[in-house]
Order: structure tokens, then sequence, then C-alpha cells
DNA sequence: TGTTTTTTACT
DNA sequence: GTAAAAAAC
């Protein structure tokens, strides 16, 4: 009897998942594989905290999979190789797997595909991270949208995506399991034990994203045009990791979002689910970008930035990596993503503003930093943000929009709870002077038991200077 | 999903 | 003199 193979990579779920489903169509017993292979990513291979993740999450699908009676084999090294191998020791010819859109993958599966062909193979993949492909939806000129609103028309105005399957009841296995790696010898999991702020943070796994999911549901909804800008609150779902890895699939968020508006019928939720699917609508555009401009994970999409004077400053860079620019609201973001491996979106804006045009650090070094650190990395969403933020790239805010961390933190901490759960040395302080510690008075802050310089710094920058700063730079690039 | 400065409207 | 709106950056 021959075997189907089951390739997977960011769907790490059973619900929702085309690959798996055409495996089990197929009629025949069916392997479900992993294989660990980052050197296949090219410059982008997963950072500690993706690797974090992907163990626990790994180890959940495992779990899932051996509850209907399947298991999941793991390998590692070249992956040709690793399912041309597995093919001959369980007799399988064939293989399904559903899309990734990163450059280095897509050209990795590309040649894949051919060589298993031409070795006489069945090979299919499909859609099942995205609501609709990339190639999709283009301008009345052909042209990849680059800018989202007209992008996000073209999403509501196509037909539907499917609504997903439900999860298989059982799984056909093999006679016999070959051989598969330990997942502890993956060494995904970190040497020293850093990741306890994000074992209290997260549940990896579909189980935990369907949670998430449910719980935003019910709790957060309503209340999400408005809560989604506020870090002190529990306004946003969360989904973004889970999303990423594919525990759970876009196109059942957009159907238990619209479920529930139409099953409630109130105009507030109908506007809440609106506003909530159009950042679903934003991780969606920022595929589609990527697959059609693979190069701007490294370079500008605007190609006159490429001769934008950044610098680069290592120590000031640092101080942002550890949340000491002096700057309490950025300070708090910074220290969030270390240790639950997540910032909050509105104060990503306000640390990616702060780097870029404070600092006039290339976008690509906060890039780098975020990948590394953040759960949820993402090669497209996180280009497209990073892009965004320093006014290179597709419907950017314009490099003149500079936020200022002390107005957004009033704005958007009013109270400064953000401020204080983070950055502890400043919690006696009282708003405003907390989102801008410079200004209290020596007695205020001797109150408070702080001394700046000592127990929090100055400001790396005076804000307003570094603001002129950015903006001469950037007419400089205007007249050239 | 920006901030700052200038202009305008009104008291 | 103040605040809202508009313009500029």
């Amino acid at each position: 009897m021959k075997s189907s193979l089951v390739w997977f990579r960011h769907d790490l779920r059973l619900d929702d998942n085309p690959a798996l489903l055409a495996a089990i169509e197929r009629g025949e017993s069916m392997v479900p594989v992993f294989v660990w292979s980052p050197e296949e990513e090219g410059k982008w291979p997963p950072g500690s905290a993706s690797r974090w993740w992907l163990h626990h999450s790994l180890t959940s699908l495992r779990q899932q999979l051996r509850s209907l009676g399947s298991d999941l084999v793991i390998r590692r090294g070249n992956t040709l190789a690793e399912l041309q191998r597995l093919g001959e020791e369980c007799r399988a010819d064939a293989v399904f797997w559903n899309r990734r859109y990163e450059p280095a993958i897509v050209e990795r599966d590309t040649a894949l595909k051919s060589a298993l062909r031409q070795r006489g193979w069945t090979v299919q993949s499909f859609n099942g991270q995205l609501l609709f492909e990339p190639t999709q939806l283009q301008t009345r000129g052909g042209q990849p949208f680059q800018v989202f609103t007209p992008f996000w028309k073209a999403c509501l105005a196509h037909s539907e995506p499917n609504e997903p399957e439900p999860a298989p009841d059982r799984l056909p296995a093999p006679k016999t399991w070959p051989q598969s790696e330990q997942l502890e010898a993956l060494r995904l999991l970190p040497k020293i034990d850093w990741a306890s702020g994000m074992r209290a943070a997260w549940q990896p796994g579909s189980e935990g994203a369907v949670q998430r999911l449910q719980s935003f549901l019910e709790a957060g909804l309503e209340t999400y045009p408005t809560d989604r800008d506020r870090p002190d609150r529990v306004g946003v779902s969360s989904i973004s990791p889970h999303l990423h890895f594919g525990e759970i699939g876009p196109r059942r968020v957009w159907h238990e979002v619209k479920r529930l508006a139409v099953r409630e019928k109130r105009a507030t939720l109908d506007r809440a689910a609106e506003s909530y699917l159009r950042e679903l609508g934003w991780r969606e555009f920022g595929h589609h970008l990527l697959y059609h401009f693979p190069r701007t994970t490294d370079a500008p999409l605007r190609a006159e930035f490429a001769a934008f004077p950044w610098y680069d400053r290592p120590n000031e860079v640092t101080a942002w990596q550890r949340g000491q620019t002096g700057y309490p609201l950025v300070d708090a973001g910074m220290r969030q993503l270390w240790t639950t491996g997540w910032m909050h979106n509105r104060v990503r804006m306000v640390v990616a503003s702060f780097l870029v045009k404070d600092l006039l650090v290339p976008w690509q070094t906060g890039a780098r930093w975020f990948w590394d650190t953040l759960v949820d990395a993402d090669l497209a969403n996180n280009t497209l943000g990073w892009q965004w933020s320093a006014g290179c790239g597709a419907d950017s805010a314009p490099f003149f929009r500079i936020f200022n961390p002390v107005m957004q933190g009033e704005r958007f901490d009013p109270l400064g709870e953000y401020v204080r759960r983070w950055v502890p040395e400043l919690s006696q302080l009282v708003v405003p002077w907390l989102h801008r510690p410079w200004t209290a008075s020596p007695a205020m802050l001797a109150e408070a038991g702080v001394e700046l310089g000592k127990t929090y710094p100055f400001p790396l920058v005076d804000h307003a200077e570094a603001r002129h700063r950015a903006l001469t730079a950037f007419e400089g690039l205007k007249r050239t």
C-alpha cells in the first residue's frame, strides 16, 4: 500500500487544513512530517522567540495527531533529501503541503516540487495561510496593490473565502512508523531559561489559539475599535503568533467573526467586526506585498530611500533594545517585548518611530531585533510594519509623521498603568510626569524614589531636536 | 494608525 | 483670548 506524506510547516493545526484533507482523501495511509531546516530560510531563519514557540507548538500538534491514531515524524537537514528518504522508508509517493510566501521558502518549495515530480511523485500544495492567493487580487492595471484601502476593498468585493473544514475524526496511520528525531534534539529551547515570561503569557498550539479567539469574541470584540489602541487594557485578540504558525487559519477567524456579528445584529458589533477584520486585511496585505516584492525584506520598496542618511549608533540601539531610552512608553514596550515575546501594536509603532526617526537608525536594525525577540515574528508583517514606520514602504506613513512618545503615552496610557507595569522604577510617579520624568521637580522625583541618571536614564535624545534632525535629513533626500 | 504651527471663528 | 479647523512639516 502506498502512503502519502503531509508536510507540516506554518499550518500546525488539524482543522481548516487542505493539505491534510487531500492526503486523507487519497485513501491510503498518511505520514505527517515536520522537517527542521533553518538553513533553507535564507537570511531569515526563525529567531530565538519563534524557536521557543515552535517547540511547544510541535509538542501540541504531535499530541493531537496521536489522539487521532497518528503521530508526527520529525526530521532535520535537507528537506528534499529527507522527504525522499521518508518516501522510500514508508513507500510514499505523494506529498501535500500548505503554501508559504516568504521569498526563500517560495524558491525552495518550487525547486522541491519539480524535483519530486521528476521522480514520479504526486505533489500538491494548497492555500491554508491566507484569505486569498497573492495572484488573485490586482489593480485594474493588472498590478499588485500598493495602497491598503483599495486592496482591502478588492478583498471585500471578492467572493468570500470558503468556510473552513473541521478536523478529521480519525487519521489513517501506516503499519509501521519510520524513525523520528526527538523534538528535544532540534534544540529549539534556549540554553539558559529566559522563557518564563513567555510561558506565563502564552499557550502555543491550536487549542490555545482557539481559546484566545473565543475569549476575544466573547469579551473583547465589541470594544475593539477603541480599546485596540490601549496597551493598558486587554483590547486586542493576541492571536498573531497563533496565526503565524498556522495554529489557526485566517479563514476561520474571518467566518467566526462574521457569524458572531450576523447572529448578534448590533450596529456596534458590526462596526467592531469590520474594524477587526480590517487588521486581518493588513496581515493579508503584508503577505501579498512580500510575495510580489520579495526584496523588501532587506531593501526599501521606495527606491529613493536607499540614499537616506541613516546612522548606526550601537550604544543607542543597545539602550533601545534594553528599554533604557529614558522615554517611559518606549522603554515599557521594549521590556514587554523582552519579557513576553510580544508588544502591543500601538507601542510597536511608537518604538519603531523612535528608533528610525529620533535615532535615525536603519529600520532593518529594528526589524532584526523584532525578528529575534517576537513570538509572532512574521517576515511579511515585520517587513510591512518596519517599512511603514520608516516611511519607505507601500502605503507608508509619510516620513514627516513622527510619533511623540510623551504625547502617545498621555493619549493611549492615560493613567500610566502600562508604563508602571513594565517600568516599575517609575511606578511611584503620577501622570503626566510618569510619561516625562525629566520635567518633574526634584522634590517630586525624590518623593517617588527616582534619581534620573541612576535609577532611570535621562532621555537619550531630546525629542523636539531629534524630530528636527529627522526632518532635515528627509529634506536632503527629497532634493536628490 | 502624527505633530506642530498657523489660520480662522467667535467671544 | 481661546479653541477648533486647516495647513505645513
